[in-house]
DNA sequence: TAAATAAAAGATATTCCTCTCTTTTATTAT
DNA sequence: ATAATAAAAGAGAGGAATATCTTTTATTTA
């Protein structure tokens, strides 16, 4: 569904939620450990959504990734956006590129309503909600 | 959301039902032509879902690719099954090898009804069931 | 100011998906 | 039998996604 860069991205984010609840940065390492992840690799992610203001960062001693209140409040669909682009929000299930209303592919109608479901759930879907599953050990972020 | 190689396969698998309905058996340039694909690509692929089954072939003059009764009622879930794997029915949202309703990621049990609906809605769609908004270009395979 | 810390950036490897080209095999019609 | 047709099979090129390693830059603390 997603890529897996976009898979990491969203898991990484839900993390750095969370430590940021507590009142902590963290690290690269802790976050690649946190969300078993390949290190460099999340690196290069959060690299990315830290350019486009989606995650904050500080570098030297006590550093690390944080959010701020805009941030805290981003939707997962944002996440995907940034990452994969809006191609699963828009493209044609079949791949066709003039795919439309007027010139649908054969199962243009239905799907839409699929995209639809899974746009309004991300886009309902907050980085800084899944706190309180995560606490108490409702929801898990790697494995 | 589907691979490439998915994408090629359901729109070849939809216009072979079509020219298998008009009485046709039809050969891998055409077919190329009709869904806009790579001819020797799509002919890969459609070798794979012959060796499943899925689609029926012929050798030789007058031969080509067509459907038998049991292929004309083939979901398209089967063809994603047959070319994706059912990753796509059964993965986590997230990446997570062992998100399951005990050990849910974050966005399980959302995630859970989105994928359902695109299950439900594939697999209530049979392959041969196109034939008629095709006809009446209510529908396209190619662009 | 020096040392330590941690992210940013750059460079490179690896794997998989997409796509292409060539040869072989099976079937039909003459 | 021979020639023509069309799918099957084999081999591999190209590029994007995924992953790793090294160097540089910025910040903090002592």
């Amino acid at each position: 569904m997603f890529s897996k860069t976009c898979e990491y991205a969203i898991r990484a984010m839900i993390f750095i939620a969370q430590k940021t609840r507590e009142g902590d940065r963290i690290g690269i390492k802790d976050i690649a450990r946190g969300i078993d992840s390949p290190e460099h690799f999340i690196a290069k992610i959060l690299q990315e959504l830290s350019r486009k203001g989606i995650v904050q960062s500080a570098k030297g001693p006590n550093g690390g990734f944080y959010l701020d209140n805009v941030s805290m409040n981003r939707s997962l669909a944002d996440i995907v956006r940034a990452v994969d682009g809006d191609k699963i929000f828009r493209g044609c299930g079949l791949g066709l590129r003039q795919c439309s209303e007027s010139q649908p592919c054969p199962i243009h109608h239905e799907f839409k309503k699929i995209r639809l479901g899974l746009f309004e759930m991300l886009d309902n879907s907050k980085v800084g909600a899944f706190t309180d599953a995560l606490e108490g050990s409702l929801a898990f972020l790697k494995r």
